[in-house]
RNA sequence: GCCGAUGUAGCUCAGUCGGUAGAGCAACUGACUUGUAAUCAGUAGGUCGCGAGUUCGACUCUCGCCAUCGGCUCCA
């Protein structure tokens, strides 16, 4: 082995004695974790080659995440400490933070979590060395064993290498793969945030975890930035806007299903109505179909077999036995509602004889949908029980379906251009393990999918083995407030439906060939499509979109009567206007109109009657802007209708 | 469904050791006649989520159920 090496640090080349340590290379003391050949590495890595060498420091991507990391070490270590007996699992870095997974005597709870906190600042404050050691992967399960770790025994016996890596903190030891801050000190800005339960290795069949998450910067600063941020998200929560705007509520009588109150409806309508009218352009049919449907239909659709859990069934009450699935021949007394519209669909298309000079055909559908959701994942109008879908079945030829599909996602980016959406994810879901079909077909049609959707030029990642077992799928996710993604947009291929309601097209040839089926979905569920908008835009809705689109503000009693005229006059226009006569200061009108976030408020006093004008304020204090009746007439009948 | 937490007036929340409840906003009434994010005063409003149990006595302690919140699993 040489005696010197070369290295270069953050650019700047030099000979070192081998064995050298990357931290005494860099000279930046802030440093948490040091790049070694593009890998990163511990501080305390020893350089036994050639090697380009760079800090990592604490406000970078890769310093956070070491910092998140070691901080769940950190609370693992607490943990240990404060509960005996608590067996460690995982504890990985995640957006905004991390989590520990641990099986404990009793599972902790929030208020479990200052004491442990505390516990973490201690040792933090005792500034513990952190050291790497390696050990064959045997030695490795060996000792665990005898430490009792057992989930850490199984993850040993799951990793491929012979030697693995193990990090020494004080009397503490995880098997990890690092790389770690050199010391406990390095932590010092963190917080617990919440603790919830979660299974083992996420499968619902094992062991219920207790996991507790927490946050962790470079400096408290950012730290308390973060934690501000949170709270301002939490302000933007669809269920506590559509309260404060008087759009919806729930209540324990229907769980999971919203009562909208008549300015909830007017989002609701508008947001379909657009959709008609891309409807026409696009070359969409809308159809109704029946609520609920003898089993007979679930049986055939499969929907019996794969989706029987989260629907509500219904006896039939004339049935001699009025039961709903008791005895070999009990399901066809009964009736369930319908959770989508795709079997109805295929009895529009079987309604007469098709050929291929009619496809595609294109059935569109807002009938409502109940699904008989788990109740511990219902969130208010982003996950409920009832929902609407701008839901469509396009009919289609094989070599129909990367047009069709084409066609589609462009619909889907004009819709999401216009509602102001500017990072939208798409996903294309490939051939989960249970599939029907070969995986040739398969293959052929995840290729199309994939075509339409660079036809489209839009960026897209793979989610492998989440497509439906009948077809792959692209999935368009939008996030909330508080960055949790949630899918919206759909487009699926289905050659099962086609095949189990035997659906058939004449072919130019005059031989009887099987349509696909498109299933797709712009807005998704319209329900959870409002409550995004309303987290994405804070509650500001576009003008169309506005339930009060003008608010006219009165001065005194004395202007009464011609603020009523004015409102009057804007309703007669067709704009949702109204007045605000009550007897209160002006500045008390014009603080809930913007609450109520209403674009445009219209004061009239006694100046503005006399003249027969108005003074107009926006939303967000852009205001006093004079203008005639007719002036502000002409104004908002300028703002755009989309479609 | 599972883990943890929460549930008090329309809303947001106090309520100590077990002795049958309080504020602000909203509502209603009155005064004020208002110029761009909260005028003042008064009145009314509660089976303390629901049901059992312990106790002389339960908002308070115990159990069950329901709903909600944060996660997990599932999913649009």
């Amino acid at each position: 082995m040489a005696a010197e090496i070369a290295v270069v640090v953050n650019g700047v080349r030099s000979v070192v004695p081998t064995g050298t340590r990357a931290r005494e290379v860099i000279g930046d003391r802030s440093a948490v974790a040091a790049r070694i050949n593009g890998k990163l590495s511990d501080l305390d890595c020893v350089l036994e080659a050639e090697a380009t060498v760079e800090a990592v420091g604490p406000e970078s991507d890769a310093g956070l995440e070491v910092i998140r990391h070691s901080t769940a070490h950190l609370l693992a270590q607490a943990v240990q400490s404060l509960f005996p007996g608590t067996q460690v699992t995982i504890g990985p870095t995640i957006a905004d933070g991390f989590y520990y997974d641990f099986a404990p005597p009793r599972p902790f709870t929030s208020e479990d979590l200052p004491e442990i906190e505390k516990k973490m600042r201690q040792l933090a404050k005792a500034n513990l060395k952190i050291e790497r050691s390696e050990m064959a992967r045997e030695a490795a399960i060996a000792l665990f064993e005898r430490m009792g770790e057992h989930y850490k025994v199984e993850i040993l016996q799951g990793i491929p290498e012979a030697r693995v890596s193990l990090y020494r903190q004080g009397e503490w030891m995880d098997l990890c793969r690092g790389p770690h801050v050199p010391s406990t000190g390095y932590l010092r800005a963190f917080k617990l945030t919440s603790v919830a339960g979660a299974y083992w290795r996420g499968d619902e069949h094992n062991a219920m975890l207790s996991r507790i998450y927490g946050t962790a910067f470079a400096t408290k600063e950012a730290l308390d930035e973060h934690l501000r941020l949170v709270e301002l998200a939490r302000q933007r929560d669809h269920r506590r806007l559509g309260r404060e705007m008087g759009l919806y509520f729930f209540d324990a009588i229907a769980p999971g299903q919203p009562f909208y109150l008549p300015k909830g409806i007017v989002i609701f309508n508008n947001l379909i109505d657009y959709i008609r009218r891309l409807y026409r352009r696009y070359g969409f049919d809308e159809v109704v179909t029946p609520q609920l449907y003898r089993n007979e239909l679930w049986h055939q659709s499969g929907h019996w077999e794969n989706f029987r859990e989260n629907m509500f069934l219904a006896a039939d009450p004339e049935a001699a036995t009025a039961t709903i699935d008791t005895g070999a021949e009990g399901w066809r007394t009964g009736y369930g509602v319908k959770p989508m519209n795709c079997p109805g669909h295929t009895f529009v298309y079987r309604a007469e004889k098709r050929s291929y000079r009619d496809l595609p055909l294109r059935f569109a559908e807002f009938s409502r949908l109940h699904r008989a959701e788990r109740s511990g994942v219902l969130h208010g109008l982003t996950r409920a029980r009832v929902m609407s879908q701008d839901d469509a079945h396009i009919f289609c030829t094989e070599a129909q379906i990367e047009d069709e599909v084409a066609m589609n996602l462009a619909m889907v980016r004009e819709v999401y251009a216009t509602l102001g959406f500017a990072q939208v994810e798409f996903k294309l879901a490939t051939m989960p393990d249970a599939h029907l079909g070969s995986v040739e077909q398969w293959r052929m049609s995840e290729g199309k999918l994939a075509a339409a959707l660079k036809r489209n030029g839009v960026e897209f990642e793979e989610n492998p083995k989440e497509g439906a077992f009948y077809g792959p799928k692209i999935e368009i996710y939008v996030p909330d407030a508080l960055k949790r993604r949630w899918q919206a947009a759909t487009i699926q291929l289905d050659y099962n439906l086609p095949e189990r309601f035997d659906l058939s097209y004449t072919a130019s040839s005059g031989s009887e060939e099987r349509p696909v089926m498109i299933h797709r979905a712009i807005l998704g569920s319209v329900e959870r499509f409002i409550g995004v908008l309303l987290e994405h835009t804070g509650g500001i809705l576009p003008f169309w979109l506005a339930p009060e689109q003008v608010r006219v503000l009165s001065l005194s009693e004395k202007v009464e009567a011609y603020a009523a005229e004015v409102a009057a006059l804007l309703r007669a226009d067709g704009f949702r206007a109204s007045a605000d006569l009550r007897n209160e200061k002006l500045g008390f009108k014009v603080r809930e109109g913007e609450l109520a976030k209403v674009p445009y408020m219209v004061v009239v006093g006694e100046r503005e009657a006399a003249a027969r004008s108005v003074a107009i304020r926006l939303l967000r204090g852009e205001k006093n802007q004079s203008a005639s009746l007719e002036e502000l007439r002409a104004r908002l009948k300028s703002e755009p209708l989309p479609g």
